[in-house]
DNA sequence: TGTACCAAGCTTTTT
DNA sequence: GCTTGGTACA
């Protein structure tokens, strides 16, 4: 992507398609911009800000345009600014969650809340959502919290206040109690004058409904609507839009860029529904599909086309190549013993490939789950081939960073009684629960914050020894801390504060291995509060944006899921574990049945797509899951690929589906060929087929893909003890041995 | 109040 | 197999 920082504004338009130019143009009334893969999406939705600016139909402060990453917001920003020539201020641009959070700092007194309410991150939520379980005496381990907070959440994405769950919207989790708890949990967020994410986008909905005035003003406001990403919207998020789009004047300038064959966040509550039913909820919408395709080579793009036709109830594209020559390699599939080789073979063309010129941060290694990372660390580690592994545990995630984050938040709001429960006792100042329990008690009749309590308790006496002394001490550094603040800034004072407490001598005196590196991270984080003018200013930064800037431009490997790779692109692209019960994932399955399927076949089409020149797909015969090894079967995904795009390296793929599908191996003869068999199950759970897994009896010979041929000399149940011939005594399940005679 | 042991669980995660 | 969280004890 080139950031053409220098164009003259007359010629913005010149080097687009017609479909592009038409997507920019059409300014006025609803309008779905259909974009593709790799169509240019990002630069048509630039491009039509800057062209609504440059043509004067709105000013800066009267485009809302809404994003679901602080990236893409940053990005957008950057480039509208490089096609104007110089950077534009004033604009509603931003997340979902930034902007709510802005408009509800405006109106927050109608959800009796102040303007100055906190942002939980998901540690606060659950910790609160622990609490408010308590006294239903829910047996955690059958009911647990955080499977109750996603239970709240997913009602909060459909925009489901307690009062709206309707009994059928109700669960019988928790006994029946989980809508008392979401009520619950709601009014003492309310009295903590805090919000979690869902509430930043609930609240301000609920205040759109409820108050015309306000909806009225933002009518006002905005103009033009820009969305982006618009397949993944939940429920709540259409509302919002469909509010703020909807005039009363009748105009309604709303234009959504999306792809609903990359939705891949039903599970965060996103409704492809929304950008299918696009029509009829903006009635006189038009739509404009982008489906010249400017990355992928022919094949790449075939081939993924051929994948993506599996699926149902699709609004329909047909990605054409928009590039000369651009034939390129088949896709490769390849097939191999476990999950050792499968990062051998990945880790060898690597190094080829490196070898020949290729740029390693034009690869990427994609997996359906992040812990399948490991092998391939392991292997890009031995080989010396740097790589990163791109994800993970976030910065603002880390412990360390959350209980620093948790006194600057006290320092800040000392009524903020989550960020005081978090560091009331690190480091350790022997306050247990037994003192805290007291500080609640104290707290819940006056009713005050905990910091307020232990005033109170300290004053009156009522804390005693070790408990007081540690406490009167914390206080002190509190007061101390904020003395410094009004002094010296925020800065010298958050250092203070971490330092006299005692918080960085924890770690100072801590002998395991991460103690340095969390040092550091806290360094870091240090540094990033002076780019802050405020302390306040700062702490709403991380709540929303909850992560750091680390422009990571060097040349590695890029290990990532495949969620993780939406909206990238790479030369050459790995995906490997493509095997029944990973990928598609087994879970989802059972979760999801067939939408869940189709949702794993787009996840599978994004990952094919972020391909310029070369996809390779790879496959393992057994893998182990956990504790046990699991034969598996190619996914289905290889088989809807058309065979005039793919080209099987290494050993057949034919034959080794022949081989798994051997009656030998499996008691059953469920299985055949999947290629000629389609249409019929010919995918049994992973589970099932351990169940039909042939009685192998003592003194047999088997036959073991890895080891050779041997004697069985023990079973028990599936779990054979063989004597190979080369080898000596291994342990193995019966999934992985033929019986010879 | 802190530790030791056991059992359960284990995708994806833009904010 | 490995981590995490809850409970039982010292």
């Amino acid at each position: 992507m080139q950031h053409n920082s220098l164009t003259p504004s007359s010629d913005y338009l010149s080097r687009l398609n017609s479909e592009q130019r038409r997507a920019i143009e059409t300014t006025e009334g609803p309008l779905l911009i259909l974009a593709g893969a790799g169509t240019g999406k990002t630069r048509v939705l630039t491009t039509r800000f800057a062209h609504i600016l440059l043509t004067g139909k709105a000013y800066p402060s009267q485009i809302l345009a809404v994003t679901f990453t602080n990236k893409a917001a940053k990005e957008m920003k950057e480039r509208v600014g490089a096609i104007l020539g110089e950077p534009v201020e004033g604009l509603w641009l931003g997340t979902f969650h930034a902007i709510c959070a802005r408009m509800l700092r405006r109106h927050a007194e109608y959800v009796q809340l102040t303007s100055g309410f906190n942002i939980l991150d998901t540690d606060d939520q659950l910790r609160l959502l622990k609490q408010v379980m308590e006294p239903f005496q829910i047996d955690t381990k059958r009911w647990p919290p955080n499977q109750l907070l996603g239970i709240i959440q997913r009602w909060k994405d459909r925009g489901l206040t307690p009062d709206r769950v309707t009994p059928v919207e109700d669960t019988d989790f928790a006994n029946g109690h989980a809508l008392a708890i979401y009520r619950l949990y709601q009014e003492r967020l309310q009295t903590l004058n805090a919000c979690d994410f869902g509430d930043l986008m609930l609240h301000v909905v609920e205040i759109l409904r409820t108050k015309p005035d306000v909806l009225a003003q933002y009518h006002r406001i905005f103009r033009y609507i820009l969305v982006d990403e618009y397949q993944d919207t939940n429920t709540i998020q259409y509302l919002w839009l469909r509010l703020l789009a909807k005039r009363h004047d009748g105009i309604s300038n709303i234009a959504c860029v999306g792809d609903d064959d990359q939705s891949i966040y039903s599970w965060r509550g996103a409704e492809i529904e929304n950008i299918l039913r696009f029509e009829k909820d903006f009635p006189g919408a038009k739509v404009v599909r982008l489906e010249e395709n400017y990355r992928s080579t022919d094949q790449i793009l075939a081939a993924a086309a051929g994948l993506i036709s599996h699926n149902e109830g699709r609004l329909g594209k047909t990605l054409r190549s928009g590039r000369k020559n651009a034939h390129g390699e088949k896709v490769q599939i390849i097939g191999v013993h476990d999950s050792d080789e499968e990062a051998r073979v990945v880790g060898g063309a690597i190094e080829r490939l490196q070898k020949s010129g290729h740029p390693l941060s034009e690869i990427a290694i994609l997996m359906r789950a992040g812990f399948q990372t490991r092998p391939f660390e392991e292997r890009l580690l031995m080989l010396g081939v740097p790589y990163r592994v791109v994800g993970g545990l976030r910065f603002y995630e880390r412990a360390e960073i959350r209980d620093c984050l948790a006194y600057m938040r006290v320092l800040s709001q000392p009524s903020d009684d989550l960020a005081f429960e978090r560091i009331i006792n690190v480091p350790k100042r022997g306050i247990g629960a037994v003192a805290l329990q007291k500080l609640h008690k104290e707290a819940q009749t006056l009713p005050c914050s905990l910091v307020d309590a232990v005033n109170i308790q300290l004053s009156t006496d009522s804390l005693k020894g070790k408990s007081k002394k540690a406490l009167s001490h914390l206080m002190a550094n509190f007061t101390q801390a904020k003395a410094t603040l009004d002094t010296e800034g925020h800065v010298v004072a958050s250092e203070q504060l971490l330092e006299e407490s005692g918080y960085l001598q924890m770690w100072r005196d801590d002998r395991s291995v991460e103690a340095p590196g969390r040092l550091e991270n806290i360094r870091e984080l240090m540094r990033a509060i002076g780019d802050f003018a405020t302390l306040e200013g700062f702490l709403e930064h991380v709540a929303l944006v909850m992560d750091i800037d680390r422009t990571e431009t060097d040349e590695k490997v890029n290990l990532m899921t495949l969620h993780g790779a939406k909206g990238l692109e790479f030369d050459t692209v790995f995906l490997p574990g493509w095997e029944e019960g990973v990928f598609p994932s087994q879970r989802s399955l059972d979760e999801g049945g067939n939408r869940a399927l189709e949702e794993e076949r787009r996840l599978a089409y994004v990952g094919l797509t972020r391909a310029r020149q070369r996809a390779v797909i790879l496959h393992a015969a057994s893998r182990r899951i956990y504790a046990n090894w699991q034969s598996s079967i190619p996914s289905r995904f290889i088989d809807e690929i058309p065979l005039e795009y793919i080209d099987m390296r290494g050993e057949s793929v034919e034959k080794r589906r022949q081989a798994s599908f051997s009656p030998s191996m499996f008691a059953s003869g469920t299985f055949t060929s999947t290629r000629s068999n389609r249409s019929q199950p010919a995918y049994k759970r992973i589970t099932d087929i351990k169940e039909t897994t042939a009685h192998i009896p003592l003194g047999a010979t088997v036959f073991h893909q890895k080891f050779g041929e041997g004697l069985v000399i023990s079973s028990d149940g599936d779990r054979l003890e063989v004597n190979f011939n080369n080898v000596g005594i291994k342990r193995i399940l019966a999934n992985f041995v033929e019986i010879k005679s």
